[in-house]
DNA sequence: CGACATTTGATGCACGCGCATGTAAGGTCT
DNA sequence: AGACCTTACATGCGCGTGCATCAAATGTCG
């Protein structure tokens, strides 16, 4: 009964504004992620994605977070979340440690490195969301 | 003297308003983006960028279309754009023609076929906007 | 006209992504 | 305990992307 969608006529102004609204989040989407990427990668050699993940790892602030909740709160496939935390691993910018109670489970964890970077990396970072978002 | 950016403190608050309102953007891109592209190459065996580009030509009515203009008009990149129209002209969906001023320049314009995908695949573009922008 | 710069679209390349699937560890029945 | 399902993370694969570069056409200036 309700496990479909109805696909039903749209007044021509609702539909061009949805359009309009659509085609505004991806320029944003665009312009930001891919400056985002240059920028960051150019001067602290990290990814959009990967310093995404960092940030997320900082603002929970203390320490560990199981890949999983990390997973809730990124916008990324859990696959890609795998191998982003792996490229930050290997940069040596978080550690990832067996949980005792479910060996399934992994917690993720900064470095000092990595919240060097993180610090290093901010400034970049925000100062492109400002001038893009700011308005 | 304004060639370069300074990267001056931000009030934590506006800081975090900043980045949050870039997580809005982000997810609402990547879970629409990725439903779309899902969504339209099942039912019409065409992707998200394409769908882009061929409601861009329809849009702009009437015809031919010149990849510059139709460049500045999409979020894709030169060479995304290159690729997506070739991918679309193989479809048989759009035809590319030579413009006799400028024989640089490259027309594009849509097929019949083009035109009735578009009809086609609309509602199920429109649906899935309605959807996750609708509020 | 001739040399050089610019513009337009195509392409080689490396990379990150999502999907499907694999592996291992719980969990849940009887 | 044994059979089966579910959960959590990793990985093979194909694909689209941006960047750098290329070829061809055009523009510019002496």
């Amino acid at each position: 009964m309700f496990g479909h969608v109805k696909i039903r006529a749209m007044s021509p102004t609702r539909e061009a504004a949805l359009v309009a609204r659509w085609r505004e989040v991806l320029s944003c989407y665009s312009d930001l992620s891919c400056a985002l990427d240059r920028d960051l990668q150019e001067r602290h050699g990290i990814g959009m994605s990967d310093f995404e993940v960092l940030d997320l790892l900082m603002s929970a602030d203390g320490g560990k977070v199981r890949m999983q909740e990390l997973g809730e709160r990124v916008y990324l496939s859990q696959s890609a979340l795998s191998r982003s935390v792996a490229r930050l691993e290997k940069q040596g910018l978080v550690t990832r440690a067996m949980c005792d109670q479910d060996r399934r489970a992994l917690f993720v964890q900064c470095t000092g490195e990595g919240r060097a970077l993180h610090t290093e990396a901010c400034p970049t970072h925000r100062a492109l969301l400002e001038r893009r978002l700011g308005g």
